[in-house]
DNA sequence: GCTAAGGCTTGGAACGTTCCAACTCGGCGA
DNA sequence: TCGCCGAGTTGGAACGTTCCAAGCCTTAGC
């Protein structure tokens, strides 16, 4: 009776298979025998039963074996590992997850992979996870938040055990939503919900340091290009109002809409060469922004830092570069990923509710691209 | 019964939810009801028995509402999409995967996620899927071997429908492997079983064009930075040899170890420094390498194209910052990650099966790190 | 007034695992 | 000799979907 249902599947494998470019009846017939075995051996997978029928075992030794169970006797574990092996069998984790109601994976949605930034994050995040015995799934939204909202939805339904969402875009109370369905932990963006725990960077900090060490180099004149949607954009910019105002510049604040990646750092930096007077210092939300900035500013004809001092946020590997040398504000990138995959473990494994809120503090990077200001004229 | 059922599995969820950090007996009965509620709440999805009962339907009608069936009457349509917003329902996408049998999700194994050269890719390859209606699942392997495998192997446990390796560095044996159980496009890496499709960049050709690039500006002694197990160094590296031969440059072929990050880039080039006479240019496997070529001959105090003229390969947006200005063979990366999607695309759906290698024509973006040899004297 | 056709709807059988209670079998103590 | 124990093994019942064959109406045709 098995072997029935399997021949049966092994032709309307076949025959799906050929169904969408062909008519189906007519060539159904046609395919040469051997070209079918070839189609259903890569198609049809063997399974727990056609292990246990091959090792001469019942489905439930199979299933103890796999699982590496210490009771089963030594020469059914070898009959069973053999068949295994012969038969290139691979456990199917989608029967298992249905049945015991968990996956041993956490979904990961990077909002922007093309940001060297998470690559850091991103290791962080894969380490620590493998060392508490989980697998990784990262998915992204490629830097749009209705993207990102389908992205996650995929995750969910997958039924990730934990859900870690890397500098996400969508709003705040969409992901409240998600946080009441699944463990979740929000990375690079501060959550105030009671379900979500979040992993952030002080970036309110961060804004602060940028302008005061303009400030300590004698410049006043500082501008900020915004990160606009980006996690954590809100808060550099106040950071740097805040601290602008405490150092009585407030009549210095200026502030252009940007983005988190080179373009709408170029956009920025060509409003603030549209207005006069110029800025001494300008402060950009992450580093991406602040190298379409540099870029704009040279084309220009300005010299960095000796016309403008320009600064950065991340401190990503390309500020780093001998070439770009941009002053930047520091994350701790991998620790951060390390971070929040044990929060969420804390949730998923330990059964924590109450929401924790993780704040690392930023330092500053000095590198080439701040100086003093030019002329020392206000 | 379901009743029943429903409310043991409360339990269980709550106990299982704590078991790991205490006496669970003991503990079990202390936890406050209005407690177990949230957990369980938190924990406990619905499914679709649970909205076909709030909406006064049958399970399969629902399954037809989800699955947007033109069938179902329009009253009992809105029913149970209001039950859905109720309830908060989200499909398990194990359940419909294990009977249908297949999952509409294609999974990507990416080497490097650190390298902005895979941002591309990775953007290339989400627009592809979704367009053709598949959802994109991505796994890293940190760049070490064995991790690669290991991520592969959770998404064959997923059952994915087709598998795409973006610049493995596992044998191409093991790659046959997975190839025989599942449709497989390689990304960056040729293959040659029977079992793969592949989309290359000509890395062979590209290897030339680097050399060819170099001759026309008078140099002789050019070197190679290696990359190692990199996906395609091979080919780049014997693109350079041939090209060398070919120019009647053999005897000053050199080449030294590398790989596709900085640090070995660095260590290439220290080599490269520590042997007379010096290389008057320089071709680096790939971008990030040649970056950290560069900033070790700068520091040795050699100028860059004045003394060493330097190449990259891949034409990341690192090379073509403004202040790095590389050289660099540039590979059309979103295009080749969209190709490799259609690939898998048409072996799933479309039934093919004869392999077939796409290899995409490189070209040569010359920038501010190449120049003529310095005083034109061998 | 009866049958056929068609639109909607339904319950039961899969899918491939794990869990659980129960079974077998030999050895051992009473 | 009997019963008990524990180690090793087993089959059936879940898990949450989709698929399928069959059902119920209502309307139309004769």
């Amino acid at each position: 009776m098995l072997g029935i249902g399997a021949d049966f599947w092994l032709y309307s494998g076949t025959f799906q298979w050929n169904v969408p470019i062909l008519n189906s009846k007519q060539k159904r017939s046609q395919v040469p025998s051997s070209e079918k075995k070839r189609l259903s051996a890569q198609r049809k997978k063997p399974t727990i039963l056609d292990v246990a029928r091959r090792a001469g075992v019942s489905k439930s030794l199979v299933s103890l074996v796999i699982r590496g169970d210490a009771r089963v006797g030594p020469a059914n574990r070898a009959a069973v590992l053999e068949a295994v092996a012969e038969l290139d069998y691979r456990p199917n984790a989608m029967a298992r997850g249905l049945v015991q109601r968990r996956t041993r994976m956490v979904g990961v949605m990077v909002s922007d992979l093309t940001n060297p930034f998470f690559g850091d994050v991103v290791s962080g995040i894969q380490l620590q996870a493998r060392e508490l015995g989980y697998r990784v799934l990262f998915s992204t939204g490629d830097r749009q938040q209705e993207l990102e909202v389908e992205a996650i939805e995929g995750l969910l339904e997958l039924r990730v055990d934990g859900l870690l969402l890397a500098g996400p875009r969508i709003e705040l109370e969409t992901i409240a939503g998600f946080g009441r369905s699944v463990p979740l932990v929000v990375l690079h963006r501060p959550t105030t919900d009671d379900w979500s725990d979040s992993v952030t960077n002080d970036d309110f900090a961060g804004g602060r340091i940028a302008v005061e060490h303009c400030a300590s180099l004698g410049h006043t004149r500082i501008a900020h290009i915004d990160g606009g949607i980006g996690a954590g954009a809100e808060a550099r910019r106040e950071g740097y109002e805040e601290a602008m105002r405490h150092l009585g510049l407030e009549k210095h604040i200026q502030v252009v809409p940007g983005g988190y990646t080179e373009k709408p750092g170029r956009q920025g930096a060509q409003e603030l060469l549209s207005k006069r007077p110029l800025p001494s210092a300008v402060f950009a939300a992450n580093d991406l922004c602040a190298i379409g900035a540099l870029n704009t500013f040279e084309e220009a004809g300005l010299s960095i830092p000796g016309d403008i001092s320009l600064l950065g946020y991340d401190n990503t590997s390309v500020a780093a570069l001998r070439h770009v040398s941009l002053t930047s504000v520091h994350q701790q990138s991998v620790r951060m990923g390390r971070m929040a995959v044990d929060r969420l473990f804390e949730r998923i494994d330990k059964g924590r509710t109450e929401p924790i809120h993780d704040v690392v503090s930023p330092s500053l990077v000095v590198r080439e691209t701040t100086g003093p200001v030019p002329g020392r004229s206000d």
